[in-house]
DNA sequence: AGCGAAAAAGTACGAACGTTCGGTTTTTAC
DNA sequence: GTAAAAACCGAACGTTCGTACTTTTTCGCT
């Protein structure tokens, strides 16, 4: 709204390829890292030619908070409406996302970085990182909520604690394998992922009583992430 | 090692000055916005005055980064060993580090920025910092062990997953209550605090068998959050 | 009181920052 | 093919950065 003019061919595509330079450079220094000179180095082309695109810095920083927000949605959230409402649901957005944390192991999630960034400096980049990561829980509650609604998860189930709870498990995965380059961080996120969840879903569903009615808290399959192997046995016990 | 060559008395009286406004800069803008200019300005002396008194920019980092550790273990470690041990001793040192960031709500924890802060760049810096946060790490892993030795935790508990998962809630709150704002983050970090260590609690200790011998997983009171107040009645009160 | 040392100020440097501007090249449209 | 428009470059601006030197002020001690 405040910049792109729709320009034209030639523009938009590199234009595209500078925010891709841009983003891979923000996850290794941050948003506050992102510097013009560097990034314009680093596409082969002049610092004007690379400052033309966004109107200023700041807008740089913007539309790469966006981007990456928007990749993330895409990521995590988009093929998880594929899998049915309820627990089977929960479970494919928290893998996918644990996917991708596992793949920006070594590249850094810029909203992690970006939250203690700007979480005291008021401005524009504070504003839209806090939109995006309060909307990003919201989907992640409503996902939560369809779960208790639909039986999978008992229905005094606090869903904005679970996704508090989610959200740091992710929060410390994030840190663990990055600074600590924690080998097991990822089992260990699971591992609670799995304790949190299963403490909420409704009784055991081995249960008679509403047995057959559905497999409520079935896990979704192994899932890839990352790495080869996975299989891990679920609710029953470890 | 570089520099520090035992000055006399004013220069040490400034010298501390000097490190703590560094602290509170570093607080709010993160260790690598802390810079030279802007202390001195708001030291109100020369900017050579204060380099003077670290031989680089990076010492300078390193000597904030070293007090805002010693300040944090004597804070939240300290006063914890004079609970006794077992989950006394763990709520007493959870507890404190609740209080702690309530009280930092408004600062910043440098630990937690800055781990993502270097989590990519490789220095003394990051070093520095993964070793604190190790460190800490296993003070807390040992409260836990003591715990599950005496019996106040079972015998089959994984302490270092609860490590994992109390950090991991702490950071939560941290990006919850500063990039958010958010009103309950104490409460429901103590929520997944209580849950965490409730469902590795030794048989719930309301049983017969063990009872009287020692009230294992007793807990500290609600208590307060954030405002005003202090006086934290811990396990029995201090 | 005065002397030596430590602390602070002062000055200057090269580099990098975001940004502006005028000119040149390339792309687009007819 | 030609003219308008968009994309890009190169140099320069004013700041701020960290750091190196020299000079002045202040402190500590006999």
């Amino acid at each position: 709204m405040v910049a792109p003019p729709a320009r034209s061919r030639k523009g938009e595509i590199t234009r595209a390829a500078i925010l891709d330079a841009a983003l891979s450079v923000a996850r290794r220094d941050g948003l506050e890292g992102l510097t013009i000179g560097l990034l314009s180095e680093r596409m082969g082309m002049s610092k004007s030619g690379v400052f033309a695109h966004f109107g200023s810095r700041e807008d740089l920083q913007l539309a790469v908070l966006r981007e990456y927000a928007h990749r993330f949605i895409e990521t995590v959230l988009r093929p998880a409406v594929r899998a049915e409402r309820g627990l089977p649901r929960v479970w494919a957005i928290v893998d996918q996302w644990l996917a991708l944390l596992a793949e920006e192991i070594e590249a850094g999630c810029i909203l992690v970085g970006g939250a203690s960034e700007y979480d005291d400096r008021p401005g524009p980049l504070r504003d839209a990182l806090a939109a995006i990561v309060i909307s990003w829980k919201s989907e992640l509650l409503r996902a939560l909520d369809q779960a208790r609604l639909c039986g999978d998860l008992r229905r005094d189930t606090d869903c904005e604690q679970m996704v508090f709870e989610i959200y740091g498990l992710m929060l410390m995965l994030h840190q663990d394998a990055r600074l600590l380059r924690g080998k097991d961080s990822i089992l260990r996120a699971r591992k609670g992922l799995q304790r949190l969840i299963d403490s909420n879903a409704s009784d055991i569903n081995t249960s008679d009583n509403k047995a057959g009615k559905r497999a409520a808290a079935r896990r979704p399959a192994p899932a890839r992430a990352a790495r080869p192997r996975r299989a891990r046995p679920t609710n029953n016990q470890h």
